[in-house]
RNA sequence: GGACGGAUGGCUGAGUCUGGUCGAAGGCACCGGUUUUGAAAACCGGCGACGUGGUAACGCGUCCGGGGGUUCGAAUCCCUCUCCGUCCGCCA
């Protein structure tokens, strides 16, 4: 969310960020009923002022007689900052309800547009798309062939979209998982192993709507829980409430744990086999930092992905997301796109990693702040987060990418260790 | 799951029985100064956050784990939740 007082002095600017966004609120009435808000707020002050001073009076009064008399004023004061309270907590809680739409302001290079159609294309990782001499089969194909995955296992166990994966692909999934943890801890990101649940205020803070008709999460009946959608929100939520000391920025968490999607009104070719379904794996990297770092922490997040996906042997190319397509919470955001050559009629890109720049929308949620030594007050702290791997997508551009014509699939060097095998899949020769 | 005990500023720790003089003693740490060739020690002074008004000095408001209540007034009394100890039960 952003700042009242931000808000406030840059009216313009946050309509302009608005439309770029293609989000509507009404941010006119934001100002106006803060206006409203400041005027409500000394009057309380003041009357909180006068009744603490005739309260004290009473404590010092020499008879019983002038602290009754003394009484019936403070009562009446009393009273009237009570009424002047609950009249500023009314404005208060109308202006929090429209702020909590305002999405945060966007880097100045980021494109500008209402959709994805105006993203563009930064770069291409190191591999490019491979030419087929056969006719490369895609993931769940590949998939069934060895009973590596079952979506009508999953279908019968707990519903559609669901799936249990087996074999040597889960070998390869967890190979995957320690290839990741391993390399982010070289570069200084501790591993985390999240709740898979977290609290609804948290949801929130992170820029996530745990309920209501439009929701992508999974809540849990009767307590204020929900599954989460992202580590994202459990690391974000691990430090609400904290003030960090200023040398201990940048912070770099990478968590694992599962992700869970409800997904509503999403199907069809696209989404078909492990590309977008209710349940998955995913190893997350997040970092809080301080505003001076923010920047070139997002760009290092971005070329640890690009490095992790060369490291597999998968083409992609990095996209910078345009405003209509960034979200509520990010200030930038760079997408990998992977090439999945059994995707579509022959091939497309799909996303597989994203990474967004926060700055202070988050933690000024989750009163997230930094301090620094022997200089007075607090500030926020900037939030980043960038996918390591998501395991289901990780696996397709694996499966699809690294295939062979006798439905086998290479294994790419760096995870041949953890998986025990160069190749998976391959039928034994007789 | 049951029974007690606890939660106070960066840390430690008084205050809670007996409500007002408590935004909160003392100590540690930290910062500035005196002293010293320099350092240590000693001594003197300073030292929370957020909001709000003000160019500023500064004023005002809020905050003693979270939420609610009693009262003119709550760190202090009552209810509730969370967390941490200790003992018991159960368990991977």
């Amino acid at each position: 969310m952003l700042d009242r007082k931000y808000i406030v002095e840059n009216v313009e600017a946050v309509k302009q960020n608005c439309a770029n966004r293609n989000i509507t609120v009404d941010v006119d009435r934001l100002v106006e009923l803060e206006v409203q808000r400041r005027g409500k707020l000394q009057l309380v002050q003041d009357l909180n002022t006068q009744s603490n001073a005739e309260s004290k009076k009473i404590g010092q009064a020499k008879d019983s007689e002038e602290r009754e008399s003394l009484k019936v004023s403070a009562r009446a004061l009393r009273e009237q900052k009570d009424s002047a309270q609950a009249e500023h907590d009314l404005i208060d809680r109308e202006i929090k309800e429209i702020q909590l739409q305002v999405p945060n302001m966007a880097h100045a290079e980021c494109p500008v547009g209402v959709d994805d159609k105006s993203n563009l294309e930064l770069a291409r990782g190191k591999h490019t798309c491979r030419e087929f001499d056969f006719s490369p089969l895609d993931h769940l194909e590949i998939g069934e062939k060895h009973d590596w995955i079952d979506f009508e296992g999953g279908s019968r166990t707990t519903g559609n979209g669901f799936y249990f994966l087996k074999g040597d692909l889960v070998m390869l999934d967890l190979a995957i998982q320690q290839f990741a943890m391993v390399e982010l801890s070289k570069r200084g990101f501790t591993p985390t192993i999240t709740p898979d649940l977290a609290q609804d205020s948290v949801l929130e803070g992170i820029g996530f709507m745990p309920r209501g008709p439009e929701t992508q999460i999974y809540s849990i009946e009767n307590m204020n829980l929900s599954l989460i959608g992202t580590s994202e929100i459990t690391l974000g939520g691990l430090y609400s409430g904290k003030t960090i000391a200023e040398t201990d920025l940048p912070i770099r968490l990478c968590g694992i744990s599962h992700c869970y999607r409800t997904e509503a009104g999403a199907a069809g070719r696209a989404s078909r086999g492990l590309y977008r379904v209710h349940q998955f794996t995913k190893i997350e990297m997040f970092v809080f930092a301080s505003p001076e770092q923010s920047d070139s922490m997002h760009e290092e997040l971005r070329q640890i992905e690009c490095d992790l996906f060369d490291a597999i042997g998968v083409p992609y190319r990095v996209v910078d997301t345009a405003t209509g397509d960034l979200g509520g919470p990010a200030y930038r955001k760079y997408d990998l796109e992977a090439w999945m050559p059994g995707r579509g009629e022959s091939g497309e890109w799909g996303e597989v990693t994203s990474t967004s720049n926060c700055t202070d929308y988050q933690s000024r949620r989750l009163n997230i702040r930094y301090k620094v030594k022997d200089k007075k007050g607090t500030h926020f702290v900037h939030t980043l987060n960038g996918t390591a791997f998501a395991l289901s997508r990780a696996l397709i551009s694996i499966l699809e990418n690294h295939q062979n014509a006798d439905g086998s699939v290479n294994v790419p060097e760096c995870l041949q260790a953890w998986v025990g095998k160069s190749v998976i899949g391959q039928v034994p020769a007789i």
